[in-house]
DNA sequence: GCGGATCAC
DNA sequence: TATGGTGATCCGC
């Protein structure tokens, strides 16, 4: 999303906290001056405005030791200090790679574009989209106002007054998305999502193949409705300055260039190049046609480049840093550091205190920094300096905390706040439920009327995960903070509890390992929360349904509040899908059906099976097992067999034989030693999309096909859950 | 392990 | 009418 309101040079009066952002696009011919006097005046005299002034205070004196100690260096110090940095930077330089074409996508103004496109009457007039406090992103015509992401609405209602204010529609949000990860998909299937609107791509793999792609693969239908408007250019803000060669490498518009005679694509269709531009050109094109909402691309030899680039030719436009160390120093060279993710607002002003603000003076003054940071700080620093950054994304898959926190009017009243804080703990344990985690910790937030905020932590001996377990801890903290206070009452606005200390993810390998783990799957390691996150039982059900009905498709619906993931396959199976009327499962442990229960009672059963130990289940693989025959949820006939290996194997030839289907190339013979790995990372409803060239179905950006050997059963994410990536 | 801060979205 | 929620990380105890 749009970032947070930024530095701008602060005159008299103001402060860095509530001065525009001015390096953002949409502010031409804007009376600054005029706007940082209205947010003054509505600030002046708040509790909240009191609180930042203090904070910025603090950040003073923090500067102010901090120059201290600087003036205590001496030139010795710095020789060494310096000495030791010039090492480091030709250890980093020595490892310097610049093989990898990694890609940060943004969708421009994403919530107010969404919004938009689905009001056509917000075309025209200034608009954000927020809560009630906060509004989250403002459409270009509202920015020439100073309304921006991160201001309050009242706020923003004074600078422009004909503000219109959208309330959040998160589901709708989350769907557009998933169509957009979709084009995400094809370009890199490990792609990294950070928000809603925003991921990190490494393109590397298929531009290699791309390479060798003919034309046909790299043309796109214009839409059919305005393919016309669309044809015309790159929509209303046409690609800025500084996307040097788009013009020369622009794709060739079919509809008035006939071109060579061999095998003339179809009207109204636009072909790209195989350069990385052009792949990045073609991906933002498919997800205008998509979606008709623009995105934004950096393209760089890193992820941290990547990101500043794709804010340079905002909106709808790229920027690409070639593969070359000069071509990266020379961008870095006048770069401002608070353009830099990971530096905010209070590193810059520190920063700026040893008068340094760009990327070049930063370089020159690493050897000082080290000696004034903390190590990670001072290493982050030089790498930024060096233009470096990481080449390889990946997912941070395990979640570490998960919190609650809500914002009201002056609660002063002992059981209200209770109360309160008991209801935060219900919500919490539900969401911990959902993803079936325990933690050790537990925290509680509290926020006072003057904007001053407390956690108070209490961490034991076992883990906790229901309301009850959570509200113990949670009020005895709150009850601390209660009885320090009295006689006076806690003047609170805010109140929140988190949930952190998980339990290891070692401690469930085991569960992992076994037939379980595999029965459940839960959510795969390196996936997005979204897409792995129904289990087993729900997509093959799913898609046995969708087959049933001939219509539809398996994927799941759409993710959850927050795009983090987990590395750790929940143990439990995601509760969202009850099972139908009817629907018999047949517990892989004891091998009793339970009927007509839902998802969530099933795993239930499931876990309290495997925690009674041994003693009932017949063993970890459960092949001796002697009850019920297994029923293939794929096809919903009992299998006659017990052994869950056989049994593995038929619900895979299953599903392929459904993948061959759905690809329309005919059958698969059950005894065909064939497995889904051969679809790899392919996502089935990419294949028969009507619209796309034939033969662009086939998966161009997994890496490689086949070589299925044999079908190594038993083992998640080789087999079934392939399929479903 | 705790608590305050910083940062991103 | 009066400035958000979630998650991560770091630093100094």
């Amino acid at each position: 999303m749009e970032g947070q309101a930024g530095a701008a040079g602060c005159g008299e009066g103001f402060h860095s906290w509530m001065a525009l952002n001015d390096n953002k696009a949409g502010m031409e011919g804007l009376d600054r001056d005029k706007i940082n006097k209205i947010i003054m005046e509505t600030s002046k005299g708040s509790k909240f405005y009191e609180n930042e002034l203090k904070k910025e205070q603090q950040v003073d004196q923090r500067i102010e030791r901090m120059l201290q100690q600087k003036a205590q260096i001496s030139e010795q110090q710095l020789r060494k200090a310096q000495a030791q940095v010039e090492k480091m930077a030709a250890d980093l330089e020595r490892g310097r790679d610049l093989g990898r074409v990694i890609v940060h996508v943004d969708m421009d103004a994403f919530y107010a574009a969404v919004e938009m496109r689905d009001c056509p009457e917000l075309k025209d007039k200034p608009m954000a989209v927020g809560s009630k406090g906060m509004l989250s992103t403002s459409n270009y015509h509202a920015r020439r106002f100073g309304v921006r992401a991160a201001m309050p609405g009242f706020i923003a209602k004074k600078l422009c007054p004909g503000l219109v204010i959208v309330q959040h529609n998160f589901e709708k949000y989350r769907a557009v998305s998933a169509e957009v990860r979709e084009v995400f998909a094809d370009y890199d299937p490990h792609f990294l999502p950070v928000s809603l609107d925003e991921a990190y791509l490494d393109i590397t793999e298929h531009l290699r193949q791309r390479r060798g792609w003919p034309e046909s693969l790299r043309t796109h239908p214009v839409r059919t409705e305005d393919a016309a408007a669309a044809a015309d250019g790159e929509g209303e803000q046409p690609e800025s300055q500084g996307d040097s060669d788009a013009d020369s490498l622009s794709p060739v518009l079919f509809e008035d260039s006939p071109t060579s005679p061999p095998d003339p694509p179809p009207r109204g269709a636009v072909v790209f190049g195989t350069d990385a531009e052009e792949a990045v050109r073609e991906m933002r094109f498919r997800i205008e046609q998509r979606t008709t909402l623009t995105a934004s691309a950096g393209i760089a030899p890193n992820m941290m480049l990547a990101k500043v680039c794709s804010d340079k030719n905002k909106p709808n436009g790229q920027y690409r840093i070639p593969a070359e160390r000069q071509a990266v120093m020379d961008f870095i060279q006048d770069l401002p550091i608070r353009k830099v993710s990971g530096i905010g607002k209070v590193t810059e002003r520190m920063l700026r205190a040893l008068e340094i603000t760009t990327c070049s003076e930063l370089r020159q003054k690493v050897a000082l920094l080290s000696l004034l940071f903390s190590e990670v700080s001072w290493h982050h620093f030089l790498q930024i300096s060096l233009g470096l950054g990481s080449t390889h994304i990946e997912r941070d898959n395990e979640r570490k905390s998960m919190s609650t926190e809500r914002t009201f009017g002056e609660m002063s009243s002992a059981e209200e706040q209770y109360d309160l804080c008991r209801e935060l703990c219900r919500d919490l344990a539900q969401d911990l439920q959902k993803e079936d985690l325990k933690g050790k910790t537990v925290t509680v937030k509290l926020k006072n009327v003057n904007f001053e905020v407390k956690t108070r932590a209490s961490t034991l001996s076992s883990v906790v995960s229901s309301e009850e377990e959570i509200f113990a801890v949670a009020k005895d903290l709150l009850k601390t903070e209660i009885d320090n206070a009295s006689p006076h009452p806690l003047r609170l606005r805010l109140m929140g509890v988190r949930v952190s200390g998980f339990v290891s993810c070692e401690d469930r390998k085991s569960l992992q390992k076994s037939i379980i783990g595999f029965l459940q799957a839960g959510r795969i390691p390196g996936r997005p929360a979204e897409e792995g996150q129904q289990s087993f039982f729900q997509r093959a059900q799913a898609l046995r349904l969708r087959r049933e009905a001939g219509r539809g498709d398996p994927r799941d619906p759409g993710d959850s509040a927050s795009s983090s993931s987990s590395s750790c396959p929940s143990s439990s199976l995601q509760p969202s899908a009850p099972a139908g009327p009817g629907e018999l499962f047949t517990c892989p442990v004891c091998f009793r059906e339970q009927e007509g229960t839902d998802l969530r009672s099933f795993n239930r059963h499931v876990d309290e099976c495997l925690s009674a130990g041994g003693s009932e289940a017949p063993g970890k693989a459960g092949v001796w097992g002697s009850g019920a025959p297994l029923t293939c949820p794929v096809c919903n006939k009992k299998q006659d067999t017990r052994d869950l290996a056989l049994f593995n194997r038929h619900v895979d030839v299953c599903l392929n034989q459904d993948v061959l289907q759905e690809l329309g190339e005919g059958p698969l013979s059950h005894s065909a030693n064939v497995t889904a790995t051969a679809w790899g990372k392919g996502k089935p409803e990419n294949g028969h999309s009507p619209t796309k060239p034939s033969g662009k179905n086939k998966r161009h950006g997994s890496p490689h096909l086949p070589a299925p050997k044999k079908a190594k059963v038993l083992v998640p994410g080789n087999t079934i859950d392939r399929f479903f990536r």
